[in-house]
DNA sequence: TCGAAGTTGTTGACGTGTCATCATAACTCA
DNA sequence: TGAGTTATGATGACACGTCAACAACTTCGA
């Protein structure tokens, strides 16, 4: 993916872009793709789990009596519900959650954590957050990190999707 | 994938992170996922390729005798060869992009452009550039930009992954 | 209360990315 | 020159994400 252009040549010929700002473009993407590569591959090897099982497990750690139904747990993390049912239906098969008949909806379920996945959990936990400071906050200065809260708001703005910081 | 919390509450128990430090991070990593997906979509939408398409065909438009080695190629763009095998393969199959034998190396092919994939690439050169200005480069103002160049330098510095601009 | 409409969740097909492995060809150097 | 090493690239197995379709259940209005 990444709208990798793979080269620094003349692009301004086609698109009225100069040089430094087709490298901030091409940096912005990389930046990205390889914070959550190192992420990724740090939480398989700590904690044996993918970024997908952690946002999952979190949330259900996170909820009230530790359970949620698929929807309000894809409502949680800003999943679609086909992309979270496949999902689940990975983490049932490798021991990580469990489904629960649902009472009171004959459609639905709960999920909820297995022994096993509450003890990745748990470990992922206290490394990934520290990962997260050493690999990119701990690196901003506060003007940068002001500026590029400030950016990014106000480029989910204009995409119409939510930003945690508010619109600038 | 992404790192979503899926919730805005208080990790700073867990990992020392304060509440606008995590909404920085969690923006930031939504901004690249919700840029890409626009991006994807207008590109799927008014040429009919995907990002990947769009890469590795520019590549190609911009080498030497419109021509490229599989793993010259994958330097360009920065892909494993595995990933790119498949990317090409799937590519054949729709006509974007032809293998050729390659002569002074037994073991390679060339890869070229089809008359199809070089009228998918020139439409959508045209609109791709106007597209990642309008819905990025337009929108940050010039400190803005710097201190996302130089923080994106710095943390693909930190990444040992090359970037565009020089580390800071 | 009954039928249409909405909700919940699963499934299959397909494109995509990674890893491990393999086959083949090229290189290196004793 | 020939055996071991390295490079090129394809492939199969599997994880993941999206879309469209579907089944099952609930809700709501006449």
């Amino acid at each position: 993916m990444s709208t990798n252009f793979g080269y620094a040549g003349n692009m301004s010929e086609v698109s009225e872009i100069d040089e430094a700002e087709w490298a901030l473009w091409v940096d912005f993407v990389r930046v990205q793709q390889e914070l959550a590569r190192e992420l990724d591959r740090r939480l398989q090897r700590d904690a044996g789990i993918s970024q997908g099982d952690y946002g999952v497990m979190l949330a259900l750690f996170e909820a009230p009596d530790r359970r949620l139904r698929p929807s309000a747990l894809g409502d949680a993390i800003g999943w679609e519900k086909s992309r979270l049912s496949h999902q689940l239906t990975r983490m049932v098969a490798r021991g990580l959650v469990e489904r629960e008949e649902c009472d009171t909806d004959g459609r639905g379920s709960w999920v909820v954590l297995t022994r096993d996945g509450r003890r990745a959990l748990l470990r992922a936990m206290r490394d990934h957050a520290r990962d997260i400071r050493s690999l990119f906050l701990d690196l901003l200065e506060p003007d940068e990190k002001r500026a590029i809260a400030d950016a990014t708001s106000r480029v989910l703005d204009r995409l119409g999707a939510p930003s945690r910081l508010g619109a600038a």
